[in-house]
DNA sequence: GGTTGTCAGTTAACCGGTTAACAATTTCAA
DNA sequence: TTGAAATTGTTAACCGGTTAACTGACAACC
């Protein structure tokens, strides 16, 4: 069945494409009420919906935002399976929908970037998530696209940041431990970048320990990929090398489960023998057993909001080049630690 | 800085734009190795990236699929957290990615349904994933859209189907539990609908109870929604009301967790007190405490050949409407069933 | 009365590709 | 030698919107 197309409704309401046009773009003071009547009427009537590749074509508009998040290691798959991302998008996606936005979601490709994509699809802007490689932000920057960074360490002021205060978030985590008691307190990390969020929490992790008057013991400190996998690992050598570690902070809810899987699978119960907190509240923190004491960072609600932030940032509401924007954080207490008073 | 167009190209490589449009699409013997060459080189040089829309516009070939997949019950969001559709999506996404087609994800907004989505992008195809909607079908049905169904219980040979043999499955779960000297088994389930899914499962679990030549209690089948809330509530009114259920098969891992936790709050142990056996094999189902015995239904995988078979219909070389394909599954036997023998 | 301004609407070029129809040249058979 | 067919390339219309520039009609002002 053919298309229906603006001249279809301008014929049928008698009236130029231009007319059309106007009505449907809501151009104040180009058009007469009795014309948006009429408009609209034909409209409803052929079930006229616009092509937006020819709006695209003609605007440069094309109502796409590219969302790029981490791949596998092989490039072959989104990182997606990990909930910290899926909730990210949830949050994204829903806002993005309400404003009549679609989403394109992508990995980076070695070589070619990203750049093949935003062009061939004239993206209105983009929202990038966990991307730490210095040459795509480098390339990123020659674009003049709008653009949102999630949890990024470059602070440069090149772009829009949604963030958290990570160092109060490695403090609170670490605080709470300290406050039932422990003292032997080992940290299970992904890389500490310079600059990077995890280096932060790990600043937070110093700071907690050092304001109870405890010793900083760089063999506490595990420091490897955010990996369930990895957790895992850093549970068993937990368990069997250092008797004196009594509780955990671990960065991520996914290693947090690690570690517990870990401890367990050597022998130690959680929290009985040693306590452990995450890092993100993700939705399976609460499905854990026992659930996952951990530190929330309303991550959907974020993406909700470098969605909003975008979207000022496209039709120019927006600051040039903002502070960035730090949400709240809050502990949630679950089954996890134990205390030792 | 000004987009290069195809005519900046011609310009350059000193041909039309329609030998470069030729070259572009790989149009067999309308142009000259030379000419080839020549053009490639200009591409290279100018650094030229071709416009998605106007291509679209051109020749109604978008390179872009809808998926849908379902959403909260306020509408306002994805159901992204479910494990369940991300780990789905990453498949689709990794085999659409690798044939040069990028994905809109979306759900199903009541009311205007899918089409306004489908018809403003030019959607080359889309798949469908966990909607039960029956007037969402009959609108797709009025679209001459190549679609591919996952898990869909419309069989009428009107779309694709991708699934698998879930009766098959549901034996297989309560099979093993029986092997292990289970005889009170209990079925904690989503809503059993004619001709689901879930309803086959729940035909496989009688099955195999008959089979064993034990007793059929719809007592002991626990029907509501695929959650982890659900579940839990379930594993609570089983440890308090029903002492003779030794063992549980959740037709998802989801639920499976839920049930877990019910059960753990009540004071019984898994599978000490009573075994467990899941459904889907989610990444959650191995992080979970103990690991969970589940029936392995290669989520990515199934969405990988979802997105294949939906670019074989694209271009025709699929079949018109085939049979179902239904993909293999397996018992994946981790900690939570114990054998009472 | 003539000039200017505002309002409502139209015309037609343009966005960046694709492709049917045609043209020029070469190849080859009769 | 002539005509047909194959090869390689070009021209220009078209996809479905947007929007700058223009037109007419009418009102307001000096």
């Amino acid at each position: 069945m053919k298309r229906v197309t603006i001249r279809d409704v301008s014929e049928r309401a008698g009236v130029s494409t231009a007319a059309v046009s106007y009505v449907l773009n809501g151009r104040e003071g180009k058009v007469s009420p009795d014309t948006i009547k009429k408009v609209q009427q034909a409209i409803k009537e052929l079930n006229y919906i616009p092509d937006f590749s020819a709006r695209s074509l003609a605007n440069n508009k094309s109502k796409l935002i590219g969302v790029v998040i981490p791949q596998t290691e092989d490039q072959s798959q989104l990182l997606l399976q990990n909930p910290f991302y899926s909730e990210f998008v949830c949050g994204i996606e829903a806002k993005l929908r309400q404003a009549g936005y679609h989403m394109i979601l992508s990995g980076v490709d070695k070589g070619d970037g990203y750049l093949d994509t935003s062009m061939q699809r004239n993206l209105d802007g983009a929202i990038i998530l966990g991307i730490y490689q210095e040459s795509f932000y480098e390339e990123l920057k020659k674009v003049e696209l709008p653009i949102v960074l999630i949890d990024s360490y470059i602070h440069d002021r090149s772009f829009n940041v949604i963030g958290i205060d990570d160092e109060e978030g490695g403090y609170l985590a670490t605080r709470h431990l300290i406050e039932n008691g422990h003292t032997g307190i080992a940290l299970v990390t992904g890389m500490i970048r310079k600059d990077g969020v995890i280096e932060k929490r790990f600043l937070g992790y110093k700071r907690a320990l050092k304001e109870a008057g405890l010793f900083y013991n760089a063999d506490h400190v595990f420091e490897s990929s955010v990996t369930f996998e990895y957790g895992e690992e850093a549970g068993g050598l937990i368990a069997r090398q250092f008797p004196d570690i009594t509780a955990v902070f671990a960065t991520s809810d996914m290693v947090a489960l690690g570690v517990m899987r870990g401890l367990n699978e050597a022998g130690r119960s959680v929290p009985g023998d040693v306590s452990v907190i995450g890092f993100d509240d993700l939705s399976i923190a609460r499905m854990s057993n026992p659930p996952l004491t951990t530190v929330n960072q309303r991550i959907a609600e974020r993406g909700s909001m470098a969605a909003q932030c975008l979207l000022e940032a496209i039709d120019g509401t927006a600051e040039a080049s903002p502070a960035p924007i730090l949400t709240p954080l809050s502990l949630v207490v679950r089954g996890t630690v134990r205390s030792l008073r």
